[in-house]
DNA sequence: TACATTTGCTTAACACTGTTAAATGATTTA
DNA sequence: TAAATCATTTAACAGTGTTAAGCAAATGTA
């Protein structure tokens, strides 16, 4: 009866296997690469397998951006953590949020791009997708000192400081962008031109 | 020998009417739902004549964006000549675009998008994409009181401007922004901020 | 052990995609 | 009228996502 669990756990291991081939084959040859057959040729199986684990692309590629909204949100943790002061912590969970974006380029395009085809509607109801919100905008409340999470100032300035972070990044993944140093710069003063505009 | 002519409007006509088709079909059902049958259909051609036309679906695509920067640029030369304050200028100019990317939402894709497949190698390279930037820099400079408009400064200022609106305008192309109301906030903000940042 | 059933996987197929080459039939040229 | 050019279509290729049918090995049951 133990071979239950065996072949549960073979079967978590393939799941995931075809998730590590889905993601290397984007990484290295973009979204539009990807195929089913080139996802089973790499797991050395034949493409009609993978629907036993995921009812269609669509499902991989949604599973790949909810990966990436995990991902991104322990990395803005993992920095909040090391500050205490929520000026700091907005400043350092921005520049993880750029550096983020640009160490994962395809999948941040998943997760927050205008993407021609993909998954767009069905992003927008994964609940991981709100955990950056959840995260940075607590660093807001607490530095404007408001208790309510969901009050529209915080909402505000939330979107402010993403649309330009995002906006930065987006010309940037497009080629259109400066040199990093001008980058840097914006990104920079807009940060901490947000962060001065809303301490008290 | 006039039928020469005819016939070579007659081509004139067919290319613009392909064109049309598959404006119409984007605007309708979007990039993904696009394909070369479909525009065949609409035409009352078969697919391969587009082949006369076009080099491949790209190029379709190609055309359809850089038809895009020149309506774009044309709105904001359009509402530039009706003010002649550059700090006005700047004001209207980015309301305008604005305005251009909600009334155009899939061309805008095309052209700022982050776009999953397309032709986006290709729209870098379209020299009508330059168009805004040359109308919108020269208000900067103008304000700035700077003649080089490759000046450095004027390109982290453009970029500034640029990030925060294209940032706005993709998050709520995404139905990820807020009330329009509270966009429209943002987005005013934000662009007199920069544009009182700038003024000497 | 013998038969029945389930499981894991593959092959074959369908309807679609972009694209090219060959065939067809009409129009112009000589 | 015969030849040549042109516009257009049909047929085909290689690829896509996806589903249904088939097969063969492993498992359950008697």
């Amino acid at each position: 009866m133990a071979s239950k669990d065996r072949i549960l756990r073979l079967k978590e291991e393939t799941r995931s296997s075809i998730l590590d081939a889905a993601l290397r084959i984007v990484k290295e040859e973009g979204w539009q690469a990807l195929s089913m057959r080139k996802i089973a040729d790499v797991i050395e199986y034949t493409a009609p397998i993978i629907y036993e684990y995921f009812a269609n692309k669509e499902a991989i590629l949604l599973e790949l951006t909810r990966m990436g909204y995990l991902k991104l949100a322990k990395e803005l943790e993992e920095v909040k953590s090391q500050n205490t002061n929520p000026a700091d912590q907005l400043e350092v969970m921005w520049l993880a949020y750029w550096n983020f974006a640009f160490a994962n380029k395809e999948i941040y395009q998943g997760m927050f791009g205008i993407t021609t085809s993909c998954a767009c509607d069905m992003v927008n109801k994964l609940p991981e997708a709100e955990l950056p919100w959840d995260i940075i905008s607590a660093s807001i409340g607490e530095l404007m000192k408001i208790d309510d999470m969901d009050s529209e100032i915080i909402c505000t300035k939330y979107y402010t400081f993403w649309s330009i972070v995002h906006g930065l990044v987006s010309i940037n993944l497009l080629d259109r962008g400066n040199s990093d140093d001008i980058n840097r710069q914006v990104l920079r003063d807009a940060i901490t031109g947000i962060i001065r505009s809303i301490t008290p």
